[in-house]
DNA sequence: AATATTAATGCAATCGATTGCGCATTTCTT
DNA sequence: AAGAAATGCGCAATCGATTGCATTAATATT
């Protein structure tokens, strides 16, 4: 009873009058050690109820067992998705995620990364959040080698594995499905340029529209923060050009809601006078009415890649730098097939 | 350059050739060291790059400065909200938040908990996520006096600080919401009974019936899992009696969601013909058509709370156990609507 | 039996920061 | 001016686990 702490190696030592350096190689089953000791102190141990002192193993061992995930926001769908797949394949691993959220705001990512550097993280996995010029917090990690990945959005400028998804691809392919429902005009609602995610789909947008013969037409394209606002006045603008686009590929899943409510509210029926498409398969726009042809993009596996790719640098020092782009998904829903070619199962 | 590994305080000492305790003292501000002394090495420690090792420190003050959160799964809006609000509050004290997710499964639960014990996390706040009967993982932060949360879901034979939602008011209210908006036979989908939160709300619909001078008629509720496909079955079911309900109050907006589209297929109207009422919030619930109307569960508060309580437990050595009840608020919208009385906004 | 091998274990330093105690120097008191 | 009090700083132990090297015990070799 007057011993209040935990036991550590030393009083299972004391108890069997043995050196701590056994006990510490008996606990890590290390074969300098003969069987008969080893058994007598794991009987030992367990019976004081011992518990390896993990921050003491880390002082030691100059590692923390830990992987930094840093997002924009924790609560909301792709980034939960991400955090998932990272536990994922970290926990089996053996190793503990700690996990941040700089809320979008420059300061709290700075404060957040430095924070994970001072506590040794093992790794650090990261989503850049905003416009920020300045990197030397991330910098900070490459010039201690301490492994860095980078997901969904990257830094160009810093040398780093990167995983994101193939936005030219998906922008092509939303476009030439509604090419492929009739839709003759074609529209787009495109997010910040300074970001690749955005220019790689706009691209991709063009570059389906030249494949087509179709003339691209600058005043079709509206570029915003594609927040659900933004999705309205877009779309009034779209609507007041003297030939107005008889479909529109969104930006987002967000804009694309927002613009279908607005459409409605104007009386004009999706996808028969207007066919709609979005990005990212939020869980929402399977559920609404219509439903909303999208772009997945595989969260959970980005997740896990992730990790993946940072325990390959921590372990294995791996040193040659990958970018991993993840293919994605059209799913067409109700909201731009009007040809009614397939439709997305919903099982309830 | 021959330098390779981290500047210590040591290295702090050596170069301006003092001792490190001066050096450690100074840099935790402490009164004993001289203004000038604490400018000079804090001069140093930035030109030489230093960066504290919080693993020593935490090694030295035996504790780490980490709060650990298990939640069944992340990847959920309820929970990704509740660890949001936990890391908002948790950041702003200082304190590193490590997640980790159960899946549901008893198995990894414990596994988790082991893991955060090792890692001697300075508290912990879990949403028990399933039927087991064993909490031997739990006790054991009792026993040590590690500050305990249990959030959403407790364990009652568990002495600790609790925090949840007031589901019997929650319940009430909604029922209430629909006799006012007229409707005469009110069904219930409850979830499992084997969790209080789900007994607490089935109650609240009794109670409020019984309050209106409504005879309850058991035929009426039904319990199941929840999932979406039990919310077919169900309303399936429902639909069948002699005398079938005007109006449902469904457990979560995941079963309301799916009886709407199962109605809505059967050409039942709604909220004319037969009233819908979810619970949860979930962020569909506000987007679908018609809009679900639901119960609100804070769980960016819930998250705060939890971490303020815990934060009160580490820091002020708080040794009474609170158990705090959230308030909910009923959010009307059009699937209950059908007297106009207010309209939730939709900010697009 | 004496020496060479091999196996098993212990010693003591180390990881980096913290802190009780004590010494030395400066400032205050009267 | 001489002792008292305050101020500033350093010594060395500590937190618990790990590990290179040394030492002892056991077994093999000739």
């Amino acid at each position: 009873m007057h011993k209040k702490s935990d036991p550590t190696i030393h009083d299972i030592a004391r108890e069997l009058k043995i050196s701590a350096s056994t006990v510490s190689r008996a606990l890590q089953n290390n074969p300098r050690i003969s069987l008969k000791t080893r058994e007598k102190i794991l009987a030992v141990a367990e019976s004081m109820g011992y518990r390896p002192n993990v921050i003491a193993s880390n002082l030691r061992n100059k590692r923390s067992n830990t992987i930094g995930v840093v997002v924009p926001l924790i609560n909301r769908y792709f980034f939960s998705a991400v955090i998932s797949g990272v536990e994922d394949i970290a926990f089996k691993a053996g190793y503990t995620v700690v996990i941040s959220q700089s809320n979008d705001l420059a300061n709290k990512e700075i404060a957040i990364v430095q924070s994970m550097f001072a506590n040794r993280v093992d790794g650090l996995i990261i989503s850049i959040a905003m416009q920020a010029t300045n990197y030397e917090h991330l910098k900070m990690f490459r010039k201690k080698n301490i492994p860095l990945v980078f997901f969904d959005r990257a830094v160009a400028e810093i040398e780093a594995d990167k995983i994101v998804v193939d936005d030219f691809n998906g922008g092509y392919r939303v476009t030439q499905h509604l090419i492929d429902q009739g839709y003759k005009r074609i529209g787009h609602m495109a997010g910040s340029q300074n970001l690749q995610t955005y220019i790689d789909r706009k691209n991709g947008y063009i570059e389906a529209l030249a494949k087509n013969g179709i003339p691209h037409d600058e005043s079709l394209v509206i570029t915003n923060s594609l927040i659900a606002e933004d999705g309205v006045r877009a779309v009034q603008q779209l609507m007041n050009l003297s030939v107005p686009p008889d479909a529109i590929f969104c930006g987002n899943d967000t804009t694309a809601l927002s613009s279908m409510i607005y459409l409605r509210d104007k009386g004009i029926r999706i996808p028969e006078d207007m066919g709609i498409v979005g990005f990212s398969n939020e869980p929402f726009s399977r559920v609404v009415s219509p439903s909303i042809s999208t772009i997945a993009q595989p969260g959970f596996l980005m997740g896990q890649k992730a990790a993946e790719m940072i325990l390959n640098q921590i372990e294995h020092k791996e040193r040659i730098f990958k970018t991993l782009v993840l293919p994605t998904e059209l799913i067409i829903r109700e909201s731009s097939n009007r040809k009614k070619i397939k439709d997305d199962q919903l099982f309830f």
